[in-house]
DNA sequence: TTCTAAAATTGAGTCAATTCTGTTTTTATG
DNA sequence: CATAAAAACAGAATTGACTCAATTTTAGAA
């Protein structure tokens, strides 16, 4: 089963995501038509159809491959985090933030995140969540590490430490791609501000 | 003018929005339709666009009422609050959780913070914007509150912490809001245990 | 009362996502 | 090779939000 077909199939996979890709960063999520996707990928629109359940989900393949790609660069925060907390902290949300904008627009992230609110139970919308929970997993895992040189008190709650720390920046971020003015700057000086109670409270 | 004309379009804007939360509550909001909306109002479709900008303002007047309501009944927790500061956040961020379905369906809520998210210039995008940012406000005021009766350190940066508290907060009711499984309780639960380690470090 | 400009209403028409159904291509089998 | 079943494709048809030009209603002046 992995002659011609398949071959086909993945290559189709590839058009249309690189046409989609294209196209909403030219002329916006809203602006690109399927019919517009589907002509530049040379498939027909019943195929897309064939192969997303909805427009949505190609964005949503689209996002997966960028935070899978952050997901990566994290690990080596978490394996070898600078020797203070709250610059570990600062390194790994950094390492989110600065990321970000490389394949996506703020439009894009827009849409995006309406989606996986909008669609919970929709391929992309648990594809989404699963995304959230492993950075909110990596985090935990950043913090564990920092307890584990001793950097911060063990008698800590590292679960509930580590979702605070990922829903305020997931949240500031959310505000960030709303304003298309925002600087990615302020954005980490202000996560950087919210965290310092935090440092202050953890810290052995 | 003062007569019958603002007194019929006060009665159409009632009418409508009495329509669709019915529909919405029933149907869903995809599940309801403009056209039923305005038959069930009594107006025609091109009404309903003359009042409202697009289907989401819809929601968003609604969304507004409920959490005006909610500002309103925080009001009394911070002129308030309870002698200890795990309680004083666990009975402000209460009110709002408890509150918070009252009028609105899971699925009404996903569709606002949706739209929110997509459309953060329309009319109802920044109006939701106002009502996170006073929601912040209002626990802000609570720990400048808790700062003056002599709860809550001094030196604690109080703007950075109610962003951190609101967020967090926000963001567990987003996730929660996205499972239909998911109960008020557990809910309440689980930001109390992130808010404990808060707690912790902002006491006297 | 009658008339007129402004305001509001109407619903048929437009547009783009999604669905549906008949056709074509690929694979597996004899 | 021939062929039948399965998989994938194409694009016309449907659907529902939103627009707009024509019509109706209202407020106030004469």
């Amino acid at each position: 089963m992995s002659g011609l077909r398949a071959r086909q199939k993945a290559d189709r996979h590839r058009r249309i995501i690189e046409a989609a890709a294209e196209l909403f960063r030219d002329a916006g999520y809203e602006g690109a038509k399927i019919e517009t996707i589907a002509a530049q990928a040379e498939v027909s629109v019943g195929t897309i159809y064939n192969y997303y359940q909805n427009k949505g989900d190609i964005l949503g393949a689209i996002v997966s491959m960028e935070v899978n790609e952050v997901l990566n660069a994290g690990q080596g925060v978490v394996a070898n985090p600078p020797a203070n907390v709250g610059d570990a902290l600062d390194t790994l949300l950094g390492i989110y933030i600065e990321h970000s904008l490389h394949y996506l627009s703020k439009e894009m992230w827009r849409q995006a995140m309406a989606i996986s609110t909008q669609l919970p139970d929709s391929a992309f919308g648990q594809a989404y969540t699963a995304l959230d929970r492993a950075l909110t997993e990596q985090i935990r895992a950043l913090i564990a590490r920092l307890q584990a040189i001793g950097l911060v008190r063990r008698d800590i709650d590292g679960q509930a430490l580590g979702e605070l720390v990922f829903n305020n920046m997931n949240m500031m971020f959310i505000e960030f791609v709303k304003r298309d003015k925002a600087r990615i700057a302020e954005l980490r000086a202000a996560i950087r501000r919210q965290n310092r109670i935090l440092v202050a409270a953890i810290g052995v």
